[in-house]
DNA sequence: GCCAACGTTGGC
DNA sequence: GCCAACGTTGGC
């Protein structure tokens, strides 16, 4: 089992509405090390839901990928938002999972909080000075710290 | 709204 | 293969 961190802005998919909805296509994504992270994923891997470009970043709530990477068609849909004429069927270039709403956290974990937190601040990806990726891995101590995190008041 | 940091593109 | 220019991300 591995851990990831998906970020998404709550304004475009929040992780209210993937409780609500059950489950959700991660598409989108036009990076590739991102794109290479979701691929190492397995059906079964947890992730934290992480909300950007909001006034108090952080963690949501933690949900499950249930398919494993497959052709993003986002990237063949002429006149879309996430169009690449790159993209082929017989070369794809983007891939997606499906994910799906796993539980809550019993509070919200800001980012604030976790760069105040040592143990965490060295080495996780998404604390790194200048980090952006929005699919990353997280390591099982680092999901530990912040599982106890939202366990505290 | 600003801007630092980063990834990507494309000329050479 | 280098690297400047550009566009994007995302915290603040």
């Amino acid at each position: 089992m591995n851990y990831w961190l998906l970020k998404s802005e709550p304004d475009t998919f929040s992780f209210e509405r993937l409780k609500r909805e059950g489950r959700t296509e991660w598409s989108g994504v036009r990076n590739f090390q991102a794109r290479n992270n979701m691929q190492a994923m397995k059906a079964g891997d947890l992730g934290f839901f992480y909300h950007s470009s909001v006034p108090e970043p952080g963690i949501a709530g933690i949900l499950k990928v249930t398919r494993e990477a497959y052709p993003d068609f986002t990237a063949r849909e002429r006149g879309g938002e996430y169009y690449d004429p790159r993209a082929s069927e017989a070369n794809p270039i983007w891939q997606m999972v499906d994910v799906a709403y796993a539980r809550d956290l019993p509070r919200f974990v800001s980012l604030a909080e976790m760069r105040a937190n040592p143990a965490l601040a060295p080495t996780m990806v998404l604390l790194k000075r200048g980090s952006r990726l929005s699919v990353q891995p997280v390591h099982v101590r680092e999901w530990n710290i912040i599982l106890a995190m939202a366990d505290l008041p």
